[in-house]
DNA sequence: ATGTTCCGGTTGACCTGTCAACCTAAAAGT
DNA sequence: ACTTTTAGGTTGACAGGTCAACCGGAACAT
């Protein structure tokens, strides 16, 4: 009968050297957490809320500048801006203009109610980034960028 | 907090300064690509390959210890688990002993399936940080930490 | 020993993400 | 003008993640 006690050295190296596994525990937990947020303060999903500050972001955009901009799922965007204009957040007025894209911008509730979010939101990420200096975020970034560059390769 | 009215760049900065923004994009792209060489080598999944590589680590180690080591849902491990020993991957031996824990472990074919796929996925590593110094990812790596940590406060 | 609590593990329900087929209308080709 | 192509958007199907109720056995209390 093999009852050794949990070593926690057996798990070390060999995981932790591997850069997507840190990342992705990190941002599970990020997502949890900021899920959570939303939970307890409105009752927003966290793509919607990302839908309403990308939104807000452009003032104003299209669906498809919405996927250009946001890497996301066609459909998931659709169904999403679909609820949020059921939900009188979004505006989805059909601009019978040019390709038909349908113009999308916040409601007056949908601005109040990102601006309230958003606060909160500010504020957490001043608690994430409390104790990282403005050099090393920006090493950071730039190395999430060459993280991100590299992940384009499919082959890879 | 500044309150910018609409901005200049349309979708500039104000979303990109957002970490777990910026973070889950470049993490969805490694998870597909990911994904991607995993269909590509092997029949497995990303959340397969990710527990056969604990259990790897691990060298053996109850469902309980990967969970508490590794953040993951109880359920989806309990799945998992339970499809890798249909595949023949993992054993696991339901030892009567204290708590009755099942331990896993790789088994013969799992241990080869396992090494194989790890070669690729050192290779993988190697490219995605190719070009960033070990300071750098050392820097990298401390502000993850620090994320993580901040992530625990469940307040925010 | 018997009832209670606790823990490892399983299961089902639900929700989100992802892929791909499809519809419609505008542009482009002829 | 009529056909083909292309782009914006919708929908359905399905895999994966998440939540929470549940089960059975061990530990613990009385």
């Amino acid at each position: 009968m093999r009852n050794e006690p949990v070593n926690k050295d057996r798990f070390a190296e060999g995981l932790d050297s591997f850069v997507t596994f840190r990342l992705g525990q990190v941002q599970n937990r990020l997502n949890a957490q900021a899920a959570h947020v939303l939970r307890a303060r409105s009752s927003l999903s966290l793509t919607e809320w990302r839908v309403i500050s990308l939104i807000n972001a452009a003032g104003s955009a299209s669906a498809a500048e919405l996927l250009r901009e946001f890497r996301m799922d066609k459909g998931q965007l659709s169904r999403t801006v679909k609820s949020l204009v059921a939900k009188g957040i979004v505006n989805g007025e059909a601009e019978t203009g040019a390709r038909r894209q349908t113009v999308l911008s916040l409601s007056a509730d949908g601005k109040r109610l990102h601006d309230r979010i958003v606060a909160v939101m500010v504020e957490r990420q001043r608690h994430l980034t409390g104790g990282i200096s403005d050099r090393e975020l920006e090493a950071f970034y730039s190395v999430l960028d060459r993280l991100s560059a590299a992940s384009e390769r499919r082959e890879f």
